[in-house]
RNA sequence: CGCGGGGUGGAGCAGUCGGUAGCUCGUCGGGCUCAUAACCCGAAGGUCGAAGGUUCAAGUCCUUCCCCCGCAACCA
């Protein structure tokens, strides 16, 4: 069987997630979602990236320990994910035990190579603050960028991971490999940062200790990137699950880390002897009116509440068709309305709703035996086989919002194809039985494509669209792609709202 | 001259290899009555940020400039 490894980054638990989290890890369910419809076996990862200053600080400052601080914010990362039905594999946490084994097993691997040494690390210290920072970061008056008060130059003693050995391999292999970085922007801007000359890297801290130790220095902890990069490997290095999962075929990350995907991890892995991912894919951000969400700004958008309003499919919905990925996006909660009423609930449910009222009203709820009918049903059928077979292409490419679109349009079109036939029409006339019963069953046999297609996208939807075609097989791609599955004399359920139109109350 | 992205009808966006500027919403007009005030058809609305260049042909390629945003080794 063919395998898939997905991963989303880890998310780092100092603050509540918010809906950019919930974007990029509703990506990769989607493609996970795909890939398993067609017939992949696949692993899906997210998790935590635990350790680190921050965390520490700020656990101190509540008078906790950072796993005290942490447990209940990891919980809410688990609770968003159900809410949000992802359907990861496994949920790494980086504090974990299995991976603390796997990141000083590396360290000593590449350190045994000769690309880990002990040097010294010199830089701008802000001693009330405890923290490096770099000549940029600075204020305008050279001071720390916190606290505003003077930083001094000191000097610890610091282990250095030897990156710049790796800057011709890296550019050789993103020069070979087209397909490493996407979209094409960040790899042009990792390909001119990479031609800028790479330093090392420095690696272990001293100035506090929430982190992974230093294998045989205990006082150093180990810096936290090079901590969670190596998650991806963690659940699969010591299983026979490394054979088939590894290389990893898509790291799904926001662009502001691609940087450390494309260039420190991969490095990271040659110094270990181990294969690179086979893609990483940097994507855009949420933002709203245009300005980059952030907590300061108060403009974060909690999903929980999204998916409390409007439920999980919806939102879903939304981000993956409004927004192209690999750009900025937009959310807002007008459009978001705006989607959910014209596509979800006048296009799809309505869709549906229709079809299922009329086999109820002109045939008792059976599906009679269909024939291969007009011009019109023929091209009608054709279609949805066409649609079925566009849709797979663009998947595959991880054009998820085309896909989507390619998905509606035939919806529209199915819409469409009520209108011409009339069924209505038809029902009042005897001779018109068969032309009847052909319209009914394409249409509910188009339902049925549908709902395999947007399992990825709409999975609980998808599901509802099922029951109430009474259809009980397991959704597969391939099934898609045949027309007429759905048996003659089937029984098909009532018709229930999918989503209820969303009645926007002017101010 | 640090790096990158963006500027396209009223709003939000797409636009691949240069080949008649598209989509959704909104607006206006019409049709239909199976349906969730839904669905279907038609129309109006754009000098594609500015200027110059290459070309038979430029939203697309080249040059210069203006504006907005992000990154700059902690941020999906």
């Amino acid at each position: 069987m063919k395998t898939f490894y997905i991963t989303t980054p880890i998310y780092y638990p100092s603050a509540k997630l918010h809906i950019g989290h919930a974007y990029c890890t509703t990506i990769a369910d989607a493609i996970a979602r795909f890939k398993r419809l067609a017939g992949y076996e696949v692993f899906f990862l997210t998790g935590s990236d635990e350790h680190g200053q921050k965390i520490q600080r700020t656990a101190q400052a509540e008078g906790k320990t950072p796993l005290e601080y942490i447990d209940p914010i990891v919980d809410s990362f688990k609770d968003l994910w159900q809410r949000f039905h992802i359907s990861n594999d496994d949920f790494i946490r980086t504090s974990e035990p299995r991976h603390e084994q796997v990141v000083q097993e590396i360290f000593k691997r590449i350190k045994a190579n000769g690309d880990i040494y002990k040097g010294e690390y010199t830089g701008l210290y802000c001693t009330p603050c405890e923290s490096y920072w770099t000549e940029l970061q600075l204020d305008e008056n050279g001071c720390c960028p916190d606290c505003h008060r003077p930083v001094e130059r000191v000097s610890e003693e610091a282990y250095f991971f030897r990156l710049s050995k790796y800057a011709d391999a890296l550019l050789k292999h993103i020069d070979e490999h087209p397909e490493f970085i996407v979209p094409t922007s960040r790899r042009n801007e990792m390909i001119n940062f990479i031609k800028q000359g790479l330093e090392d890297l420095c690696i272990s801290r001293t100035s506090f200790d929430w982190g992974i130790p230093v294998p045989d220095d205990q006082r150093h902890v180990i810096y936290v990137w090079f901590d969670a990069v190596i998650n991806y490997i963690t659940p699969l290095i010591h299983k026979p699950d490394m054979q088939r999962f590894w290389p990893a075929d898509v790291h799904l990350v926001g662009k502001e880390i691609v940087r450390f995907h494309t260039i420190i991890w991969p490095a990271m892995l040659m110094a270990a002897g181990l294969p690179l991912p086979k893609q990483i894919y940097g994507h855009g951000w949420l933002v709203t009116d245009g300005d980059k969400m952030s907590k300061s700004k108060g403009n974060v958008v909690d999903p929980v509440a999204l998916v409390e309003e409007f439920g999980a499919d919806a939102i879903r919905y939304f981000l993956l068709r409004e927004i192209t990925l690999g750009l900025d996006g937009n959310f807002n909660r007008d459009a978001l309305i705006q989607r959910i009423n014209a596509d979800l609930a006048n296009d799809l449910g309505n869709l549906l709703h229709r079809t299922l009222n009329m086999i109820g009203k002109f045939q008792k709820r059976i599906l009679l035996q269909s024939t291969e009918g007009t011009d019109l049903d023929k091209s009608f059928r054709q279609e949805a086989l066409d649609t079925a077979k566009d849709y797979r292409k663009l998947m595959e490419a991880i054009q998820l919002s085309d896909a989507v679109k390619v998905v509606w349009k035939f919806i529209g079109r199915a819409n469409k194809y009520i209108d011409e036939t009339a069924p209505w029409k038809l029902a009042k006339d005897t001779t018109q039985r068969q032309a009847l019963a052909n319209v009914l069953y394409n249409l509910a046999e188009s339902l049925r494509i549908v709902s395999i297609l947007i399992e990825p996208f709409m999975p609980s939807t998808a599901q509802k669209i099922r029951a109430q075609l009474k259809v009980t097989s397991k959704p597969r791609l391939d099934d898609a792609d045949a027309f007429g599955l759905l048996e003659a004399n089937h029984e098909v359920g009532k018709p229930e709202q999918l989503f209820p139109r969303i009645v926007i109350e002017k101010p």
